[in-house]
DNA sequence: ATGTGTTCCTGTCCGC
DNA sequence: TGCGGACAGGAACACA
């Protein structure tokens, strides 16, 4: 599930256990995920002190007080649990050790963090610091959507020239950083732009428009994101997944949610994703 | 260079 | 209940 909403509702979850402390123990349990794990992992996450969370495009990355950085990656099926907290009245126990459960911090103050990935999508790795945005994943990522470089004009020099549709434009992280399937359906029914339009051909003042389409869908969902942790009693701790309401997301044959549109929602496959849209109101 | 299809894995869901 | 097949929110890679 994790794109970027998600992803920041995760660090923000993470950061009363993880922020400042120290981790107690790392244990990795499997030598790799989508690649292998960098060596001793464990040895030099334990006694580490996390001094800060950030979040770059759809990654986590935990800055150490060793002068390493922990890169985590979720890919499509991650899973961040916490455990041994007490949030508002309710307590979370350890679970029982699950199936996938890949990676486990126990930190200082008690809590644990329990990283679990059925399809090993997911990623961690270690680099320096210094320069960790020049690491082989990040360095080639296009500007955070909520930031001051991701603007009309930027967008418009990269849509220009550009044959490939709108939808995989915005699927393509060299172009902007941490839209995932689902929210780019949701962001082109918004701006009332078919998905199959060649990214060169939309116009400047749809560019215009899409801009800050972007912003507020992805403020929203983080918005959401986070009335789900001041809320969550989930009995298993597990962060970062909540009720959205998708427009058209997996909705496939469901009337169009636009006002005073009588369409319905289809859905066609574009570079073998699914894609959800109204053709009737996206143009 | 750019665009598309394939691939890594496991789990879930749906129809028979 | 079991079985087979389709499908899943990511992203690197191979290839046209």
């Amino acid at each position: 599930m994790p794109e970027l909403p998600e992803v920041e509702t995760v660090r923000r979850g993470l950061l009363p256990a993880m922020e400042g402390r120290v981790i107690n123990r790392a244990t990795v349990n499997r030598p790799d995920l989508r690649f292998p794990f960098p060596e001793r992992m464990a040895d030099r996450l334990t006694g580490a002190r996390v001094l800060g969370l950030r979040r770059r495009s759809k990654y986590i990355l935990a800055d150490l007080s060793t002068g390493e950085t922990l890169l985590i990656h979720l890919g499509m099926s991650g899973r961040m649990l916490i455990s041994g907290v007490t949030l508002g009245e309710f307590h979370y126990d350890h679970p029982a050790p699950a199936k996938h459960d890949h990676v486990v911090l126990d930190m200082e103050g008690g809590a644990r963090i329990t990283f679990n990935d059925a399809r090993r999508f997911g990623a961690m790795d270690m680099m320096e610091t210094a320069g960790a945005d020049t690491h082989w994943l990040l360095r080639d990522i296009g500007p955070e959507p909520l930031g001051n470089v991701f603007n009309e004009d930027y967008l418009t020099q990269r849509f220009r020239g550009r044959n490939t549709a709108v939808k995989s434009a915005l699927l393509d992280q060299k172009v902007v950083a941490g839209l995932g399937n689902i929210y780019v359906c949701e962001v082109l029914h918004r701006a009332g732009i078919d998905p199959r339009r060649k990214a060169g051909a939309i116009t400047q003042s749809r560019v215009a428009r899409l801009v800050p389409i972007i912003r507020e869908v992805l403020l929203e969902a983080i918005e959401a994101g986070g009335s789900s942790l001041r809320d969550y009693r989930q009995a298993d701790g597990e962060l970062g997944y909540f009720q959205h309401n998708f427009r058209v997301y997996d909705r496939e044959n469901a009337p169009c949610p636009t006002e005073g549109c009588n369409g319905t929602i289809g859905r066609i496959v574009q570079s073998g994703r699914s894609t959800f849209f109204c053709a009737r109101c996206q143009r």
